[in-house]
DNA sequence: AGAATACTTACATCTGCTGAAAGCGCAAAA
DNA sequence: TTTTGCGCTTTCAGCAGATGTAAGTATTCT
């Protein structure tokens, strides 16, 4: 049974949502708290998120941006803005689908229903900038082909497309590639990053790996591929 | 530059369309004539499909329905029907997208970039009954997970999708993993096909590899995994 | 210049894919 | 039921690609 989650401050229409989508055969969870939203619907892995862009206190399309960075599960947006450029922003930003209230309820299941069968099998793709990449085998989808990176650099790449923007510590980066944070041999760490740049470069990505003395590696998006 | 066809049968919207889309940066093609549109459409392999529905002599549903059977080309259907139960109908279809005339253009432009963002990567995946097969690096997705399969096992299962339904011979299994058609040694395909059965049926695959004695092999749908 | 940090290269090891070989099992024909 | 041939399984050695180690080079900051 596919699980939604509806974030939506107005109880009344919560409910009514609510009680849709179960009659539909979903497994629903309401979310009325507005503190950490984005960890605590992660938390919920639901299948897909229901937003309200009006929340109180926390801005809907902030909220959408980063759902969409830290996991790839589909948003669909429903909401009384019915604004143009609200809805090309929305998209913009990541999501899936954009209705507004009012809506008809069999739109609102069809277009569920068609999210859905969208993310069937892309559970596990991780988004980067123009490419995908699978979590799990660290298959990489880029410029309509394909390639298959090696565990390593495939781990490295998903840490930072999970961290997207930020700085990434070593300590971070050895964890992720051999689990226990015990001994961390910055050498290894040192040679896998370069074999991952190596590729990267290779495969004429637009996003380079670079160092932030002291502390770490970032990843930026990298409008030439060369230095001159 | 990704490449879409326009199906409109009223001169002054195609050209419309058309302008709209080119000085967006796509390549277009209009289609003015309706015999045939299927394969046409087809051979002409878009990277997306914009469909009106109401066109002369044929069934705009009939033809969605037709794409989506024959190939697994992103369809935009932009109609001036705008009626619910059209929209669920095309959307049942397999269609990936609804809009209604008129629409405003950075809407339509918004949508197409949505549409064609999801078919990212997705060129070179072949569907299998409840899997996805990449012709590329072998990865296949199944059970809302993904696995690597060996390169040999991934070109055999990958004739084997595109016979469905169809014995297929020795040589041609033999030409898909070693090129040549020089010198065929049954016993090396013997043990691949082996292996590949065997994977299979650790995945739960719902379709058996049988032998066609003195022919070669068949893929066939397999509802009870052992036999009794 | 000197120190600290970041990078490169080469090499030995290890894992997992592959084809060869040899032998077993089963189905159709005698 | 026996024979025959085709299809299947298992094992093993070879090979390719990924990995960690180590030693040395380059860059950046003070």
């Amino acid at each position: 049974m596919k699980h939604i989650a509806i974030v939506e401050d107005e109880v009344l229409m919560r409910e009514e949502l609510s009680d849709l989508l179960r009659k539909a055969g979903y497994r629903v969870d309401g979310i009325s708290e507005f503190q950490d939203v984005t960890s605590r619907l992660l938390a919920l892995s639901p299948d897909l998120i229901l937003l309200d862009l009006n929340l109180p206190g926390i801005n809907g399309f902030q909220l959408c941006r980063e759902l969409k960075q830290k996991s790839s599960v589909p948003v669909l947006v429903l909401t009384s803005r019915d604004e143009l450029h609200d809805e090309l922003h929305a998209l913009q930003l990541g999501a899936d689908e954009y209705l507004t209230k009012p809506c008809r309820k069999e739109r609102l299941l069809s277009r569920i229903a068609n999210v859905l069968k969208r993310f069937e099998g892309r559970a596990n793709l991780l988004e980067g900038n123009g490419y995908l990449l699978d979590r799990k085998t660290y298959t990489l989808y880029i410029h309509n082909s394909s390639v298959i990176l090696p565990k390593n650099q495939g781990k490295l790449l998903e840490v930072f497309l999970t961290h997207k923007n930020e700085i990434v510590p070593k300590e971070t980066l050895c964890h992720a590639v051999w689990g226990t944070a015990e001994f961390i041999d910055e050498n290894a760490l040192q040679v896998n990053l370069t074999r991952l740049k190596k590729t990267m470069s290779e495969l004429n990505m637009n996003q380079q790996i670079v160092p932030v003395r002291g502390s770490g590696y970032k990843l930026v998006i990298s409008l030439f591929t060369e230095r001159g």
